[in-house]
DNA sequence: ATAGGGTTAG
């Protein structure tokens, strides 16, 4: 009704100079979203503050379309004495991020609230510093702090999620600082962000103060507590994360809580605990995800099947994010046909389930099968395009199956047809590939080609290189190889291990005696290989879950 | 008008 003939006239007015046919692809999401727009039942509010509740209810609710939509009828309008006011703008600033359009449509607001003299309060001037926040637009959004002459409690906090969110917890501390000095009153939201900031600079003293400030406030918020938890877990305070965790019981633990603390125990390796946690928690595709990594590291098949079987009962099996973290835990288990089946499910497949393929065959010494799924990544129809870690594990496939001509037509595809700069280790790789085929020319000018490129080696390059001239009885330039290596890294007992067997290979027993007392003077010991197995009957989490 | 959680490499 009055929504599709706006549609219409929306396309037809795309040359013509309305404000938002500068944004088409806005008329594209309003054209794709008509049909189960709210607005195709509304009459239209004949005054402005009818209006606005209705755009803010809009938006309440998760429909920034309709309120959009409203605006826009409102603007084309003009000539009725409906007129936008400094409460429309703020709604339509928040409608605008919550669709992610650019700064552009943003701007357009910020010039017509200019023009109306609508962005001048406290509140419409937050407003706009959040949008331009949430664009990116790190200068706009200060520009606009500045310009405020009363600053309360929300500028202020959006001024500091607004460094937050641009990774800039050092400015970030700045603003709390700036905030004491001009007496503001501290709320949650500033004590929720101030965690953030000490999570992230790994302030342990000072986020155990600002815990101080939440216990002062007395309440207990999910929010907070969310915030502490990660705070706790992120400086590895596994222990003290659990106790605001079990602590809680004021108010209703929801996901987000669970999975903060989830995936802060699998972080620091406290299986047991994260298990303990997923027993209470009604299952959702993040927990899960967080959960099979812990599977993964642990080698825990048991576990790994059992959240499998909760994910499919639980409907989750269409996210591929945890489709990934399931097919990485079975081909770390060793499970390559599960990994397979896992993959072959997949609907959307992205970047890292091609990535985490390739590697699971590589792993398990089937480079053959690896090059082949990397070949089917890069054929028709497949949108995805393999990045650095992809190629790194192309190449590490192909050193481990011995598969010289498939690595050296994998490095050259890197550079020629994706672009992609090689990094240090995918240089590691290469040389590794070519000093066991016996090329140690190649080695050589791989690693002059690299030097030329301006990349600098890394030890790991330098560990190739030594390998290669192992292998080859390279005597001059093994030396060189050892040389550097050791100057990177002297006390790495592995390091001179390496160095050792590379005198043993050329008969050089000497050397080998004088590097083993040097590891005995530096108290250095090669630490012990080890290897995970699952005994039937132990090492097995009882988990619980509430399928 | 402002706040909290997930996946890939040797």
């Amino acid at each position: 009704m009055f929504v599709r003939s706006l549609t219409a006239k929306l396309k037809q007015k795309t040359s013509k100079t309305s404000n938002l046919n500068h944004v088409p692809f806005l008329i594209d999401i309003l054209n794709h979203s008509f049909t189960n727009s709210s607005l195709s039942h509304v009459h239209f509010p004949s005054d402005i503050s009818q209006t606005n509740s209705l755009i803010a209810s809009y938006v309440r609710r998760g429909d920034p379309v309709s309120a959009l939509t409203l605006f826009h009828s409102l603007r084309r309008r003009a000539h009725s004495d409906v007129v936008a006011d400094a409460y429309t703008f703020t709604s339509i600033l928040r409608a605008s991020s919550l669709l992610r359009v650019s700064g552009q449509f943003g701007t357009q607001v910020h010039a017509q609230m200019l023009k109306t003299g609508a962005d001048s309060g406290t509140v419409a001037k937050t407003a706009l510093l959040d949008m331009y926040s949430k664009c990116g637009s790190l200068d706009e959004a200060t520009k606009v702090f500045d310009e405020m002459r009363h600053r309360d409690v929300v500028a202020w906090n959006a001024l500091l999620s607004c460094f937050l969110r641009c990774d800039r917890p050092v400015e970030a501390f700045g603003v709390l600082r700036e905030m004491g000095r001009e007496n503001v009153e501290l709320s949650e939201f500033t004590l929720c962000s101030a965690l953030k900031s000490c999570a992230s600079l790994k302030a342990l003293e000072l986020g155990r103060q600002v815990h101080g400030l939440v216990v002062c406030m007395g309440r207990d918020l999910v929010v907070l507590s969310t915030a502490l938890v990660d705070f706790y877990t992120s400086v590895g305070c596994v222990d003290d994360a659990l106790k605001v965790f079990y602590s809680l019981k004021g108010c209703w633990k929801d996901d987000m809580m669970y999975n903060s603390m989830v995936s802060g125990c699998v972080r620091s390796r406290r299986y047991d605990e994260a298990f303990r946690v997923m027993g209470f928690v009604r299952p959702n595709a993040i927990a899960l995800t967080s959960a099979l990594v812990g599977c993964s590291e642990n080698l825990d098949l048991w576990a790994g099947k059992q959240i499998h079987c909760v994910a499919v009962r639980w409907g989750f099996t269409f996210d591929t994010q945890l489709c990934n973290a399931l097919l990485d835990m079975y081909a770390k288990c060793g499970r390559i046909s599960q990994a397979l089946s896992v993959f072959d499910g997949i609907c959307e497949k992205d970047v890292i389930s091609w990535t985490c393929m390739i590697d699971a065959y590589g792993r398990n010494g089937q480079g053959r099968e690896a090059v082949e799924v990397f070949r089917e990544m890069r054929e028709v129809g497949s949108k995805v395009l393999p990045n650095s870690v992809t190629f790194l594990s192309v190449l590490s496939a192909c050193g481990h199956s011995g598969l010289v001509e498939e690595g050296k037509n994998c490095f050259k595809l890197l550079r020629e047809k994706y672009g992609l700069q090689p990094d240090p280790e995918h240089y590691a790789c290469y040389i590794d590939i070519l000093g066991r085929a016996g090329n140690i020319e190649e080695v050589w000018s791989a690693y002059h080609n690299m030097v030329v490129q301006g990349t600098r080696p890394t030890a790991g390059v330098w560990v190739a290189l030594l390998n290669a001239c192992s292998l080859n009885q390279d005597v001059e330039r093994g030396e060189l190889a050892a040389k550097h290596l050791l100057q990177l890294e002297p006390n790495k007992a592995s390091n001179i291990v390496l160095v050792s067997n590379f005198y043993a290979a050329i008969d050089r027993w000497d050397c080998v005696e004088e590097l083993r007392s040097i590891m005995r003077t530096k108290g250095l010991a090669k630490e012990a290989g080890n290897s995970w197995i699952n005994v039937p009957g132990f090492n097995r989490h009882a988990i619980s879950l509430s399928a």
